[in-house]
DNA sequence: AGGCCATCTGCTCATTCGAGCAAAGCCGTG
DNA sequence: CACGGCTTTGCTCGAATGAGCAGATGGCCT
């Protein structure tokens, strides 16, 4: 497009989309047929002259959910837009909304539902209605016993996402991760763990967040890691937690004896599930997300569309 | 609305204006009659979920300059927008282009045009192109001889101006503020800038910027004034000057002895002017655009989407 | 100069869209 | 339960628009 029909055709946007003139209108100020404004208005759009965005928080971008189907060879894709938001805690709400959304909307109802826990979880669950759903139970997937602040969040997630599908709720009575491998394997000889890591073995349908390996961890604020064996780890190529477990850019597990000493269902468990939704959304967890992506750790990915640009861009 | 149908019109957006589908179309997805999918967008637009943005350097804000021209009895106004801009400086840059080009199309065209000196006019003199108009005569409004940095650049922005429009520059020969009366009498008294002055008078349009009064102005820049002489005008209620003369949030004199021994057209000289144009842009002008809009100072007012916007809020 | 290819222009026609209207649904009231 | 006002729904019809095409235009090489 040369200067001067450029020109023209930031005339003809003004006038049809800010005074909501027809494109005849516009042929007749501009001095040109209306042929030729319906050509210059298309070029505008092409060129990306002009943008159409919109503005709210449970809007999503169906290019992007696209192209991360395609690229990544998801199942699904859920892009919360990031139009409008005033601050960071806010993409994780939408995305939150957007997680609970999808579950409700989610055909055939899970008989049962394996979760993670976190903030992310957390705030799924309080956003989710009273009657999403009828007689879905839910089951942990990996243990959760807070050590220090704000004990039972884990506990409450689940509880809050059973009683409002009108179900029970399987609890993993168990730390995230134990000291010592003999302690891990004490707690899972234990029958009622046993029978709960069986069931999560049995979900129907898992969704689940993922934490960045940086000092904001749940795990460092819950005291299951230190912040220097965090460091420890992220000097290994973590770049994030699923379900507990630490993994590089290339969503391998970083540090296999710490893995061994987590509980909870594995990687490859997740991996071999058919109905695996992940919900990991801010410019914190662009890495884990990308990890997750790519090699497969879940089937569906609900994200923001920073993570999402991010995503492909880095591909 | 209620949520449900808001709900519906987002989706409904996204796929009209995301993935270009027909009303109908979506009509199908969303299982409502297409007549329901136009009135959902017609709803989503008034609610203003639906943002149209032209970005674009050369992108105009009609609807503002409308609104501009009806609360300050404007003649004219030309709002650029501020849409994708990296800089604060892009903003003033805007706006000169938007002032040359208003120049470039002004009709009829202005045999003798005065203009002032500045940052902002010697941008538009810069981004004027060669033969913008044919035998067009310049003079300047106001002494510019700068004292120490920069020397040059007024008298260079009145020759550019006239030289791409082949015609002739009338430079006045002096400095903005002389430091004694008497001084200032005795150089206008000189033939040569008695002359330039009495053709400033006669000058079919007006081009001129406005300065913001804080340190830095260009008349500190200049050597004009000290910060301390400025700190006192501001006390007084200054808010910026217009041809070098220092004004109040109401278009007012703030020192007329000051105002005495500045050198250049009057004020009210400039007001009873037919075809006065001031180009005045960026976030540090709001405070002087104001002034200048509110007292007639022009009648044609070039300015960005920011400063108008806070020009209408003000009122 | 003449001819050729690529682009641009203005048109026809079919599709899509929006204004306005009558009928249907909804709600509170007597 | 019947009634009257109010909103919502589905429709008709004409305006607005986009796709596709034939002819015009213009640069460019021979």
């Amino acid at each position: 497009m040369n200067e001067i029909d450029e020109l023209l055709a930031i005339r003809a946007a003004e006038l049809y989309f800010e005074e909501d003139k027809t494109q005849d209108e516009i042929g007749q100020i501009l001095n040109v047929t209306r042929w030729k404004v319906g050509r210059l208005l298309s070029a505008a759009k092409s060129s990306g002259f002009i943008r159409i965005e919109i503005v709210h928080p449970r809007a999503r971008r169906l290019q992007l959910e696209r192209r991360l189907r395609e690229t990544f060879g998801l199942e699904d894709a859920v892009v919360v837009s990031n139009a409008g938001i005033s601050s960071q805690d806010e993409i994780q709400i939408r995305a939150a909304q957007a997680a609970a959304d999808y579950l409700t909307a989610l055909r055939p109802v899970p008989r049962l539902l394996g979760v993670s826990w976190g903030r992310t979880m957390h705030e799924v669950s309080s956003r989710l209605k009273n009657g999403w759903a009828s007689g879905v139970n839910v089951v942990q997937m990996n243990g959760g016993v807070s050590l220090n602040k704000r004990p039972g969040t884990a506990a409450a997630t689940a509880m809050n996402i059973a009683q409002k599908a009108g179900g029970q709720a399987a609890l993993l009575p168990s730390p995230a991760i134990l000291e010592r491998l003999e302690t891990k394997h004490a707690i899972e000889s234990d029958r009622v763990v046993a029978a709960v890591l069986e069931m999560a073995r049995n979900a129907k349908a898992f969704l689940f967040s993922a934490g960045q390996a940086d000092h904001d961890s749940a795990h460092i604020e819950s005291g299951y890691l230190s912040p220097s064996e965090l460091d420890e780890l992220v000097r290994k190529g973590a770049v994030g937690d699923v379900i507990g477990r630490y993994i590089d850019s290339d969503g391998n597990i970083v540090d296999s004896a710490l893995n061994e000493r987590t509980i909870g269902m594995g990687l490859d468990e997740l991996r071999a599930a058919s109905n695996t939704i992940a919900v990991v959304a801010g410019p914190m967890k662009h890495a884990v997300a990308g990890a997750l992506a790519r090699s497969g750790l879940c089937k569906t990915l609900i994200t923001d569309e920073g993570t999402a640009i991010a995503l492909l861009d880095g591909e």
